[in-house]
DNA sequence: TTGTATGCGTTATCAG
DNA sequence: CTGATAACGCATACAA
C-alpha cells in the first residue's frame, strides 16, 4: 500500500509552481489547475490530493501574473478621481466609489486609484472609470483608446467609445430654482464649480427660471475656498435674497459665512445646496437637491462589468430629487 | 533602394503583438523589445522604424499583462483602508494616501484599493499596505504571507514579516494631557475610538498624567457619533472640565456639543483634539496634536518600494507636536 | 474524469 | 548594436 509518489524536485529556492504540486500529488498539470479554478470537474479523491500537495509545498495558489497573461485579464479596473485630497474632500464622493467597489468587488475586481499624470500604460488594467470631479481635461484618453480598454465617464461629456452615467444636473438646478421663485425670491445668485459638464447644466437649469441670475463666483467643492468667495460677495451685495451653490459643503460655507456677517438663515438669505449629504455640524439641514450616490456607483460598476464582459453597456442618466430643508425661505 | 520590408500578415482581427511591429519594421523580436523599453542601446534610425512601424500598425505599447508575467511585477500596490466611506469620513485620512500616492506614481505603481473581505488572491500584488484605521485584524494576512507579498503596516501592532510605519501616539497625548495639567485641569474625560494599537498608546500617555482620567465613550472619528456619545456624558458630568479627543473631527463635535448644551469653550469645557486638520467650519482653533501625514504617507510609500527592490526597510517612529488653539484654557 | 500539447506576449540571456 | 532562443506560469482545446 504505497503512499503518494514522492516525485518533488529537489527543494529548490525558487517558489513552488503548479507544476512543483501536480508532480507531486502525481496528477497532471492540467488537472492540477482544475482542481484549483473549478472550471472543469474533478473527483474529489484528486482534488484532495492535489490541495495536499500544495499544502505540503507551501504552494499559496496560482500566480496571477500568470493566470493573467494567460486569461487575458487583471481583474483591475482603474477608477480616475484627480488628486484624493480634492476628489474626497467633499463626502459626496465617498458613497459612490464605495458603491463602485462592492460591486466590484463582488465580481472579483479591485479598484485602482489614478491620478491625471499616472502612467497608466504600464499597469494592467481591464477597464477604466473616469469621474470627472469637475475637470475637463482627459490626459490618458487617447492612450487607453489605442489600448482598446473599455471607458465609463461618470458625469462627464460624451467621449467617443465611452459609456456614460450621469445624474439630472438639469431637473435639478431647475427643480430647486422653482422652489426659490415659489418663495418669492427675484434677486439670486448663484456660487458655481470650475467649468465643466455638470456645472453647465446645472447652470442651464437655473437660468431657466432666473435669466439673470448672478454670478457669485467660482470654486471646487471647498468649505475654505466658499466661504472666502461668498464673503467678499455678500458685502458687495447685500440685496440678494438667495444663493445657489452647487455642492453641500459650499451651501454648509455659504449659511457659516452669512450669520458670520450677522444675516439670519434663512430669514435674510435662503442657500440652497447639491447632493443630499448630512452636514451634522450645522444646526439646520439644507434645501438641497437629492442625487442617487450609491445608485450612480452602482450603474457604473455595472456598465464597467457590462463592456468588460464584452456586452453593450447603454448610457444613464439617474433623477434627482429636490430636498427641502431649513436653509430656505421666503424672500 | 528597397523600402521596408512588407512581411506583415495579411490584416487579422486580433491585435497587433511586438512580433507583428518587428516582422514589419524588419528587425528582430528582441531589438523591437529593447526600441520600446529602452533597457539597452538601440541605434536612433531603427528605433526610428520600430516606433513608425508600430503606428502604422496601431500598436499601442508592450502588453501589460505579458510584461508583468515576464518580469514578475504588476505595478499594483494594494493599500486596505477598509471601507471607503468609513477611512475617508476623516478628512485626516487623505494627505497621508495623498502622499503614498504621489510616491508611488512617481515610481510607476498605482494604489489598489482593498476592503477587508475581498478577494485579493487573484490580483497582482506587488506590496500591500495595511492602514489600521482604528482596526484590530487582518484578514488576508495569511493569504499574504503565503504569496510572500511584501506587507507594510500604518498604526498597526507589529505583524511578522511586515515594516511598520507609526507615529508617537503615546507622546502627542501625554504632552496634550501635560497642558491640561498645566491649565489647572483635574477632573479629564476622553472621548476614544474602537479599540485598537493607537488608541491604547494615546491611552497609556494619557494615564502618565491623568490616570484616573474618565472614558466618555467611544466611537469612530465621525461627528454624529461623538457628538451623541458626548451629549449623554455632558448631561450625566456637568463636572468635567477638559475632554481629550482622538481627531479633530471628534473634537470639533465636542465642541459643537458643548455649546449647544450652552456651554462656553473654554470657559466651561476644555476640548482637545488629534491630528491637526484644519476645522474652517468652527470659528476656533482647535488645540490638537498635529501629526505629519504625509510625512506618514511618504515614509509609508518608501518603505513599500524598498521591499518590494528586497531591500531591507526600518520601522519608523515619526514626531508628533502639540499645537496649542482655542479650544483650551484654564479650568 | 484525466492527460497531452500549445501558446498567451513579453523580457532577458547570450552569442555574434 | 542586433539577432536567435529560451523561459515566465498557467489555462484551455483536444484527445483519451
Amino acid at each position: 500500500m504505497p503512499g503518494p509518489v514522492e516525485t518533488s524536485p529537489a527543494p529548490s529556492d525558487r517558489a513552488p509552481t503548479m507544476a512543483d504540486v501536480a508532480a507531486r500529488a502525481g496528477v497532471s498539470l492540467s488537472t492540477a489547475s482544475l482542481a484549483f479554478s473549478g472550471n472543469k470537474p474533478v473527483s474529489p479523491a484528486t482534488r484532495e490530493r492535489v490541495l495536499a500537495a500544495a499544502a505540503s509545498l507551501g504552494y499559496a495558489g496560482p500566480n496571477p501574473l500568470a493566470s493573467n497573461l494567460r486569461r487575458g485579464r487583471s481583474g483591475v479596473v482603474g477608477i480616475a478621481v484627480g488628486r484624493l485630497s480634492t476628489a474626497f474632500r467633499d463626502p459626496a464622493a465617498l458613497p459612490m466609489v464605495d458603491a463602485v467597489s462592492d460591486v466590484l468587488d463582488a465580481a472579483g475586481f479591485g479598484l485602482l486609484l489614478m491620478g491625471d499624470d499616472a502612467e497608466h500604460a504600464r499597469l494592467p488594467l481591464d477597464a477604466v472609470i473616469y469621474d470627472i470631479c469637475g475637470r475637463e481635461t482627459w490626459t490618458s484618453y487617447d492612450d487607453l483608446v489605442a489600448r482598446d480598454v473599455p471607458m465609463v465617464v461618470v458625469e462627464g461629456p460624451a467621449w467617443p467609445g465611452t459609456t456614460l452615467i450621469d445624474i439630472d444636473h438639469r431637473g435639478g438646478a431647475r427643480a430647486l430654482a422653482r422652489h426659490l421663485h415659489d418663495l418669492g425670491h427675484r434677486r439670486v445668485a448663484t456660487l458655481m464649480l470650475e467649468p465643466s459638464h455638470p456645472q453647465r447644466e446645472r447652470e442651464a437649469g437655473l437660468r431657466e427660471v432666473f435669466p439673470d441670475a448672478e454670478v457669485v463666483g467660482s470654486c471646487a467643492s471647498d468649505h475654505d475656498a466658499a466661504q472666502a468667495i461668498v464673503s467678499d460677495y455678500l458685502a458687495a451685495e447685500p440685496d440678494v435674497t438667495a444663493i445657489v451653490c452647487q455642492s453641500d459643503v459650499q451651501a454648509a460655507a455659504v449659511v457659516v459665512e452669512a450669520r458670520r456677517r450677522g444675516l439670519d438663515v434663512p430669514g435674510d438669505l435662503s442657500v440652497g445646496g447639491f447632493d443630499g449629504i448630512t452636514t451634522p455640524w450645522l444646526d439646520l439641514e439644507l434645501t438641497t437637491v437629492e442625487q442617487p450616490l450609491a445608485d450612480k456607483g452602482r450603474a457604473t460598476a455595472e456598465a464597467v462589468l457590462a463592456r468588460i464582459a464584452g456586452e453593450p453597456a447603454h448610457d444613464v442618466v439617474l433623477p434627482v430629487v429636490l430636498r427641502v430643508g431649513g436653509s430656505t425661505g421666503p424672500a
